[in-house]
DNA sequence: TCATTTAGATTACGTTTGTAATCTAAACTG
DNA sequence: CAGTTTAGATTACAAACGTAATCTAAATGA
């Protein structure tokens, strides 16, 4: 109804963000803004009064999705403290389960937004986000002996494939065969 | 305007196949039928005398282009006669080569709709020929020791990330990593 | 040949989209 | 406290969507 707080309005946009966020990963870009501000908990029509275009909105979005996967990337760095093999191997497998395949809404961004960026002109604020953090990730899975992108690709592919073909056994296939090939690796 | 004969009306409906194959690549489930139907030279007011609806136009477009992937993967062994090896790595240099990434039009089906056949609900034959295509396309890249999945994963996995970076340096780099891991491989 | 069928064009429908103007009442500001 | 500002609700709009009815003229078949 009538007019909120600043502070509100700032809880308000931040939920927005938050939400698009999630909302990104699981339905892609065509997600509607009337669908997204109505699962902040707004109507679709104050939209414009915190953000210019919807594009904006998803430039936003994606920067807090991948400021939250670098973020849990160093919280699982900091949990294996002196031991990076097995902070890796936390992440490879908690990358590779059947949850992460399952909740793509607050999983991978990399991996939930390839599709929609491979088409996008390479304009916009989130492209440039997406690509720097593919190459933060590939860093974060290199070895002394080899670079982190061929995991990284794996890791991805596997995930993708789980997910496109998630009412299949072959899901879980892929999912096993890829997490035992990325362990047993040098 | 007035009618056509049956030879030229099933010539048509071909071409909306093949070009709705394309399209869904390049652009994703989300192309119009309008936009297909202008594409294949015809006006949108006539699809539904040829499809009941626009997902059976899906369903046959996506079942096209994993026939046609399905050919290019027997004629690729077939050009290589008892070395099924060189065979396998000729398939990868094409899959992960510039060209490939930045024509998804007709590139491979499996990274192409890799995005969209994870949101759907699964219940379209365009799911299962996808699903069918993926173990397919597994067992062609299997070696004796090996089965494919993994190779699978990392080659998809590359030219989604490639696809997606592509106005970045870091895309021909993807390419190129891949593609040695991948040829280094046992 | 002539009546019937039908592929594609034209037009129209109801819905949904992104965007925006208007309204309203509460938060600010002096 | 009175006046101004403004976040969000309401409403509106043009465009695009999937679907469908209608029209038209050529192909078919008797």
């Amino acid at each position: 109804m009538g007019r909120v707080s600043q502070a509100q309005a700032q809880e308000n946009r931040r939920r927005i963000v938050q939400t698009a966020s999630r909302l990104l990963r699981e339905q892609g870009t065509h997600v509607s803004v009337a669908d997204l501000m109505k699962a902040a908990g707004l109507t679709h029509g104050g939209f414009y009064k915190q953000f210019a275009s919807k594009q904006a909105l998803i430039d936003e979005a994606t920067t807090h999705a991948f400021a939250e996967l670098a973020q849990h990337h160093t919280a699982t760095l900091e949990q294996h403290p002196a031991q990076p093999d097995a902070a890796q191997q936390a992440l490879i497998d908690a990358y590779l389960s059947a949850e992460h395949r399952d909740n793509a809404s607050d999983g991978c961004p990399v991996a939930a937004l390839a599709g929609d960026m491979a088409r996008e002109p390479g304009n916009h604020q989130a492209h440039r986000v997406y690509t720097q953090g593919v190459r933060a990730f590939a860093d974060a899975l290199a070895t002394p002996g080899q670079d982190g992108i061929t995991r990284l690709c794996t890791m991805l592919g596997a995930l993708v494939l789980a997910r496109a073909t998630k009412d299949s056994p072959l899901s879980e296939e892929i999912l096993t065969v890829a997490r035992t090939a990325l362990t047993a690796a040098p």
